[in-house]
DNA sequence: ATCGCGTTTCAATATTTTCTGAAACTTCAA
DNA sequence: TTGAAGTTTCAGAAAATATTGAAACGCGAT
């Protein structure tokens, strides 16, 4: 291996291994998070043995992870005529992956969110007495705000690339 | 207990229990968002005994979640004249929630992730094979996202509520 | 200096989440 | 129909996180 390869694939096992790490902190288990970045470096579409060989983990493992890749959009199966097994590429256009980040989060960490501030503001509404008031108000509050980020969310996530760095610029400027 | 004041302790309870089992959602443990529900809707400062008879947990776990809250700027401590307890109160205001939470999610997200892709891009700048510049190309193009991304962050965490409504409001219009 | 009251820490334990490995299943070609 | 190649599932094991409970600590009053 020349020179440059080595000093390539050093680099792609820290970014995997690191993007891996932050996974974690992002509430993304570390496989998946390693399988992204995997993915989202590779040239060529790879197969689940390949995800197996690279970072050292189980077919079940890499099978499961690889497929909640494709329901969050950010992985594609590719089938190569004439063989049988199943390839995997990432989506590698930023603001694509932004997007559909955008759109996953939303459904996980926003909805859920606003159905429960919904509920709990509906059932306190006509409360009298200063704590029920002052509970509804907060929860309300809560609500609005909430829902507010949801339509900003949306929005975000349906823009197009050069339209979002142009809003986004006059906003920085 | 009032008719009144069922209602509103059951409303309250969901809204406890419900906020709590999201913030495993969102990467933030159960006991610490269940604190913060119970502080966000208490019209009075609560101590860690409250906390713990409220929320039927030890005093460890309190005392270590409480601290976090404030750790995060989201809780107050609170001293009563004449008291040697600490009692605790939450931020209620949600544009300054929403300020300290894109605050502590950057710190958390966005740093960490820029000075991976940083140190990855910087390492493989002047590689030559196509493999290499295809890597450098991708975590080029993240890298840019991310700080991009930062800039947005540290741009709105800083902004005034009305602005924010103002522009927010226009961006959805 | 000692006590009483509250805070802080942390080793042990419990819970939750992730991962493995093997069996079951599917599909297709012979 | 059989079997080779690949995919999917899932019960149990391992690892990571959260929680407990009790001891150590700090501090002001006596």
């Amino acid at each position: 291996m020349s020179a440059e390869a080595k000093q390539l694939a050093e680099a792609r096992e820290e970014f995997v291994a690191q993007w891996g790490a932050m996974g974690s902190q992002w509430g993304i288990n570390r496989t998946m998070a390693q399988i992204h970045a995997l993915l989202m470096t590779s040239l060529d579409p790879i197969s689940t043995d390949d995800v197996m060989a690279e970072l050292q983990v189980s077919r079940g493992n890499a099978h499961t992870n690889l497929k909640e890749l494709v329901a969050w959009g950010l992985v594609r199966v590719v089938v190569k005529k004439g063989e049988r097994r199943e390839y995997f590429e990432a989506e590698k256009d930023v603001w694509q992956i932004f997007t559909i980040v955008t759109r996953e989060r939303k459904k996980r960490e926003i909805e859920p969110a606003l159905a429960v501030l919904n509920r709990c503001s509906e059932g306190t509404k006509e409360l009298k007495t200063p704590e029920g008031r002052a509970f509804h108000d907060q929860v309300k509050q809560l609500e609005e705000f909430v829902g507010f980020a949801s339509k900003v969310a949306d929005k975000v996530g349906s823009m197009k690339h050069g339209f979002a760095i142009q809003m986004a610029a006059k906003m920085l400027g």
